[in-house]
DNA sequence: GTAACCGGTAACTTAAAGGAAACTATCATA
DNA sequence: TATGATAGTTTCCTTTAAGTTACCGGTTAC
């Protein structure tokens, strides 16, 4: 296992930096409306996305926790915002090219919680 | 997509059905501590695995959380418990066969992490 | 008899996450 | 002038996750 840096070289990660990456995966994955953000939008690629459409169309989701999901999400570039000059003004998100790669990962754990949720039924 | 039950159905699962196997997956995997355990008992198949060992050899793992992990991944069938008649008393955990299925999913994680933290570089 | 080892538990504290409701500011329509 | 839309922010509150410290019962070695 190893990734590959800038100049080609592949990069072992020690123990350490191993634990330290997957705590960085679950804390910026983690979030209880973070992967769900990030479906929601790759799922609508064509459409216009909304701060209001989305707080809408995903119930439960407060004003307060949609703007902080979506900053933390914009700070790792998993998605861009836009500000559109309608009146009243409207901001769009979408999913940037690197953030559609978190979808294998959410659909792992998707997959992983029905097989478990099968399997603890037995 | 779809999971295949006893009868082999395939079960598709509603949107709904998607986001709740999400969130308990990283309900079930996602404390500070569980997916660590997991792979440190991952890798120490040979060995014996006792509670005083593994608090010993996780720096920053307390008692309390220790026994509360071991219980929750326990519950989910991801580890065994067995105590063992030694005197005092040792308590062996493993992992069971079904848990070695959270591996490549932890693996997954730590990939997505070291590689993230070399895209936020640039 | 007392100190140390094992596998925990209980009580308390702190830090972070999350939720509800009200509020801001700008513009448009009725 | 009042109402409603968009995109948030602010305040207050509750809940949850996690850490700290002290302790228990049983056993053995000194």
């Amino acid at each position: 296992m190893g990734t590959i840096d800038i100049d080609g070289n592949i990069q072992e990660a020690t123990c350490k930096q191993e634990l330290t990456a997957m705590r960085d995966s679950l804390e910026i994955l983690g979030g209880k409306w973070k992967l769900m953000l990030l479906r929601y939008l790759s799922n609508r690629l064509e459409e216009k996305n909304t701060f209001k459409k989305i707080q809408r169309e995903i119930e439960g989701l407060s004003a307060k926790m949609l703007a902080k999901e979506l900053k933390d999400l914009e700070l790792n570039l998993l998605i861009s915002r836009s500000v559109i000059n309608t009146k009243p003004v409207t901001v769009e998100y979408k999913v940037t090219s690197y953030g559609l790669n978190v979808l294998p990962l959410a659909e792992n754990l998707v997959q992983w919680g029905l097989d478990h949720r099968a399997q603890i039924k037995r």
